[in-house]
DNA sequence: GCACAGTCTTGAACGGTGTTCAAGTGGTGA
DNA sequence: TCACCACTTGAACACCGTTCAAGACTGTGC
């Protein structure tokens, strides 16, 4: 008998295996050997099938402890961003499922959660502006590492980065920088117009 | 007689008014009182006219001055992604456009560009990661405002943010602050493990 | 043992999507 | 007039998400 683990389960493969194009409903129940009708008595519609998915893309992640002051804060933002990432470098399109589930049920996916609550303990005036400028990045240069690995698919002339790495720890560092660095007041950033 | 002109700019005009999801070759066609086929005279396939349509989305755009030194090309991006903000913010699902613009045909897009030269003129050893760097800040909260602007619509109870200006700039300041500030050797950003 | 209720599953349909292509139209130069 | 070219049509192909009446299967109460 199906059962919604089974059918997140298996949209999780065909993510991680095939990509997002090729997690339709007809293809997830030819996968489990169904009809497409029967996906619907256990899920509700794909956009909801798109948010378990996300949330078991993001399980695994380790929580760092509750961060006590500014400084175990800044360390723990980084390691949640690290995580998260990791979590979803290897699974082709992860970071467009993760938006969508984001966007549709903004309190389903706990390490996003974590993150607004290490700004908040910090002390950070608006952690909710720093929990998305930091999952714009983490989600932003997947996308950008996972283009690339596409194109070199295509033409395996263009030498691609090789993971992408590099480009997102120089910018998590700049972030947290801009975030927990030390305020310089004669620095550039003039208010805009 | 059809013209690709015309072909982008109603596509322009049907994403601007309707959004990304009304936006089919159908709908394009209709629009024209033209026949499906005959689009594909004009245009490729869709990602094509969306790399046209991102391009005119950004056509508007005050490209700053050569920068200089340092300071001016802090300055110069702080202007430009201020600039690709203001013409994407009023066009529903344009982050989305742009951004399958951008990884379809990275050079299409002369503002883009002007970023990174901009980071280069500046010294910035990683000009082209800190152009993603302050893109996906730029899309990833266009997106952001534009997915709390469709709730809002949908159920008027809950009070979204204004326009989410201040979230950006915040988060464009902190970014730039990272980028330009000055350098704090004993500050919390520890390399990864 | 039997009928009823509830839990699934089927099979088919609906209206939509991007894309292709042979055939047809209309105008222009020779 | 005829051929050529630029363009358009109309129909089809293979998909997509979603719905729903009709069956199948399972367990419960009588």
């Amino acid at each position: 008998m199906l059962d919604r683990e089974q059918v997140e389960a298996t949209a999780v493969d065909i993510l991680t295996r095939f990509g997002l194009a090729d997690l339709s409903m007809r293809r997830l129940a030819r996968e489990l050997d169904v009809q497409v009708g029967a996906l619907y008595w256990h899920v509700k519609n794909k956009q909801e099938l798109l948010v378990g998915v996300a949330t078991r893309l993001l399980d695994g992640i380790a929580i760092p402890p509750a961060p006590i002051d500014r400084d175990s804060a800044c360390e723990a933002v980084g390691e949640l961003a690290r995580g998260i990432r990791a979590s979803l470098v290897n699974v082709p399109d992860s970071a467009e499922v993760v938006q969508v589930a984001q966007s549709l049920q903004s309190d389903a996916l706990a390490p996003l959660n974590r993150l607004r609550t290490s700004f908040e303990a910090a002390g950070v005036e608006n952690a909710a502006w720093a929990q998305h400028l930091v999952m714009n990045h983490v989600l932003g240069s997947i996308a950008v590492a996972q283009e690339s690995v596409r194109l070199a698919a295509v033409d395996p002339g263009v030498a691609g980065s090789p993971h992408g790495d590099d480009a997102f720890e120089w910018g998590l560092l700049v972030i947290l920088h801009g975030l927990f660095g030390p305020t310089a007041p004669g620095a550039c950033p003039h208010q805009g117009p």
